[in-house]
Parts: C-alpha cells; structure tokens; sequence
DNA sequence: AACAATATTAGAATGGATCTAAAATATCTC
DNA sequence: GAGATATTTTAGATCCATTCTAATATTGTT
C-alpha cells in the first residue's frame, strides 16, 4: 500500500505546498490527472481534454498557466520532441526519451540504462542544465 | 584552392541537381546562402531576412517551400531545441548540438567525440532513424 | 515558339501558446 | 468569522510561426 493509496486527497495537496502553489480546485484537480497514474508525457491540449471527460471544466488557459507554473516549480520537465507542440513530463527525474515518430509516441529510458560520454568542454561561465537524448524510431524498411 | 573556389556557381547548380529539385533562381539563391559559408543552423525567418539583406526579394512562403523541400531531400536536417521555432542545420552529417539557453546559440559536437551507448531494444518492425542529444548550457551559478 | 509541368507569391488561414482585464477565490489580519 | 488584500481563473482577444490557396510566373520539353 503507497502513500498515495493511503491518503488520496492529501498526497496532491502536500505536493502543491511543497511547491509554494496555492491549492486552488483547478491545481488539485489537474495534479490528480497528471501525477495519479504513473509517469505520462502529456500535451496541454491533451490534459485540457482529459479535465474536461472527467467532468471537471478548466480553462485552457488555466491548463496552460498551471504546466508553465509545475514546470518552473520542478513538478514537470518540458519535452521538446517537434516543433510546434510543447510536452510535459511527469517524471523530472534524470532521463532520456525514445520517440515513435510514426504515432508520435514517447516513451523514458532511465538514465542507468543509456549513458552519453565525451561531453566537450564546456566554456568559461557556463555550465551544463541537462542533456536531453531523444531516440528517435521509425518503421523498419 | 576548393571546387567551390573554382566553379562558384556550378557547385548549387550541382547540389539542387543532385537532389532532383528545379534549379530556380530563388533555390539558386537560397542555395548559396545557406552553403555558401560552411556549417549553420537557421530560422527560416532569419533566411528570409539574409536574402532581402542581399538585394535578393524571395518570399517567406518559398523560403520555408524551400528549406522543407531541402530537408526532405536530405540537404539539410531540422533541429529542435525549443517548441515553437525551427532550425535548419547545414550538416547533415551524424552529430550532436549544444545549446546556450540563455542567447539560443546552438554548435556541433562531432560524432566521434561524444558518444551514446546502451540504447535499449527496439520493438519489432521498427529502427532507430537518429539519436538526438543536445547539451544544454546555462550561466553558472 | 507552344505546351505542360512545376514554382513562386501575396495574403488568408491555421493552430498552439500567451496576454488582458474583469470576476472569482484564497489567504491574512483582526 | 468578517473584511481587506493578494492571487487565480477565465473568456476572448491577440500573437506569431507555419501552412494553405489559387492566381501568376517560370522552367523544361517538344
């Protein structure tokens, strides 16, 4: 039994405090869509539309607001896969991505298994953020 | 003393040639700009003012036909590093980019200087088609 | 030169993301 | 808890990169 499964309601409360986010209906109810079922790569679009099947109506605005917020409080990692379509990553943990081009599916490879070397080096002043590693599939000809 | 050098304007000819594209005077043109001067990633927006800055009026709609048409042809690859712009890359041959944050720069790493192992196993009638890393840098804290 | 095929173009349209400013809600102070 | 204050939410407007449209121009072929 998880912390989660324990306390269904105080686990995204708890989580927006940390974060320094007042917990507001829309806040709780979209961390319950992103962060209750796993690690997902989501599309505002995408979480816009889920809102709205389980019957809780936000603002797509307020969807956009609240990405941009979780991202810059380390509650998500933005994925950017194609131009033109920003994703958002519930896992922030260090990690890579294979992306499916045909279907536009994205999928984690944990960092344990795939490794980059020989980082060149890096200039005065600068250091590295992250490296992002995007493996990208396509039918086999 | 390079082909290039020699045959100034055989060398675009020869590449739209190559690539089965109609050498107009608009892709001769872009041509020359975006090879003209060795490796370099850019915006279609920054293409479009280099030409009008060389007295050469082309429209934005040919210059974004163009830089598609060259991508699909393999003559340049797109680059994305952030959602919502598009960059063409000049080498197309197998390398890494890094990526200032702060001014948007990007720069090649080489292939054989950095390198990605341990990639997991591909599902059935699928193939890797590239592996994208990009090096993220910001200003040292 | 004449014809067919292909390219270019201005401007409209699209689509994702952001902005605006007014109404709603949350938090703080007493 | 009431009232004051700060923050959020929202619908709709707006922005901006990119694509589309369909009319005109150019290119390649005979």
């Amino acid at each position: 039994m998880t912390i989660a499964d324990a306390r269904p309601f105080a686990e995204p409360l708890d989580r927006l405090k940390r974060a320094g986010l007042r917990p507001t209906r829309q806040r709780l109810a979209l961390t319950r869509l992103l962060f209750g079922r796993g690690d997902r790569h989501v599309s505002a679009e995408q979480l816009h539309a889920e809102a709205k099947a389980a019957r809780f109506v936000v603002s797509l605005a307020t969807v956009y607001n609240t990405l941009n917020q979780f991202t810059r409080a380390g509650l998500l990692r933005e994925v950017v896969v194609e131009a033109g379509r920003s994703y958002f990553d519930t896992n922030t943990s260090d990690h890579h991505h294979v992306l499916t081009v045909a279907t536009g599916s994205l999928t984690d490879i944990p960092v344990g298994t795939l490794a980059v070397s020989g980082v060149p080096k890096i200039p005065e002043g600068l250091e590295v953020e992250r490296i992002d590693v995007v493996v990208r599939l396509r039918p086999r000809v």
